[in-house]
DNA sequence: ATGTTAACTTACCAATCGGTAAGTGGTCAA
DNA sequence: TTGACCACTTACCGATTGGTAAGTTAACAT
């Protein structure tokens, strides 16, 4: 057989890219197929649906995703979360493909009971900011609520960036992307001084 | 003729719903036919396209959005912006479908030059923004940051509500529920009181 | 009464969809 | 050498897609 001995994954990367882009009903098997030079059946060779290679691409998508947020530990965790969302955030302006692959599986999850494998990744987070002396002795859902309007800022934040340069001009979001950097981390400093 | 004077109001209505759940790509002439009780040629007589018709959503969308921004109008400019983020939310509570439709657009504008008819809504989010003491004479950026990072917490927060409560449970979303309310005003606060 | 027009319907189309069935060719253990 | 297996291909399928063409029906102005 051909060196492809990792075919899988670089059927997933493909997919990745391209569901992350169109959205699964946006994405076909052809379009995945041509994009990785091989016939439909290929992919269909490992992942016997659609919905499974969709799935595989979130699971691969969640471990990358606390991979990144291990790789920036700090024994500060308020530095942690700080280094975590600013170098998140700048990441996407280069590839804001894993941004957009969450985004749109948020907006699938409700018509299908598809399991979300960003739990644990989200887990952690929480778990790192119930260290910070903002955390302190609240309630999870207070620690949620932070994470959650964090990564939502950040999300939609790069999603939004073609359409804000297309309304403002390429100048006008180049000068928002440092902004919303500095709202991060303003952000973080707030939460963790309370 | 049928009482249908509006009709083309009704399918723009219909297609909303639609489009905001399941996006353009996972929406279908035939589903929209069935759910407004008429043939998808019906559809087709007043837009030409599904693109015209995903279109003329959008528009309708942009000007609902503007309506109710104007309907909390205030003499203080903190307390209107306090207003609309929070009853916003709250709105979006009950019918997520708006929220959803936005985020949606954001996603797909990327792929084709589709213009942006949310422009004026969100010109006169940053007026309004401009008039607050947290405004100032800052640049433009400045007042678009505070507005994006708003209006993309909100919105992130309301497509996330399904996974959230799969995740962990329909209370916890409950009270993450409220617990976001009082983040939108204590952010609107602390930008208005700078 | 009649012609026009708006608001549809039925019939139909090529293209594409996700998926099945049946091979094909190369690798490797025995 | 042989046979099993894996990665993959060609061929094919019924269903559905967005869209066209040609009526049909009712309201209305003349």
């Amino acid at each position: 057989m051909k060196p492809s001995r990792d075919a899988k994954s670089v059927y997933i990367a493909v997919a990745t890219r391209r569901f992350a882009m169109d959205g699964f009903h946006g994405t076909s098997l052809s379009n995945l197929a041509k994009d990785a030079g091989v016939s439909k059946q290929a992919l269909l060779h490992f992942f016997k649906t659609k919905e499974a290679l969709y799935a595989a691409t979130l699971t691969v998508l969640a471990d990358r995703m606390m991979q990144d947020l291990i790789a920036c530990r700090h024994a500060e965790p308020a530095q942690w979360l700080s280094d975590y969302f600013t170098t998140l955030c700048q990441n996407a302006y280069a590839d804001p493909t894993d941004m957009r692959l969450v985004v749109h599986a948020l907006l699938d999850s409700d018509q299908n009971a598809r399991k979300w494998p960003l739990k644990p990744y989200l887990d952690e987070l929480m778990r790192i900011t119930s260290k910070t002396s903002g955390g302190r002795t609240e309630e999870v859902s207070a620690h949620l609520a932070w994470v959650s309007q964090m990564i939502g800022m950040i999300q939609y934040h790069i999603i939004s960036v073609p359409t804000v340069s297309g309304m403002y001009g390429a100048d006008t979001a180049t000068v928002l992307q440092s902004e919303m950097v500095k709202r991060i981390e303003h952000a973080v400093h707030e939460f963790c001084s309370n």
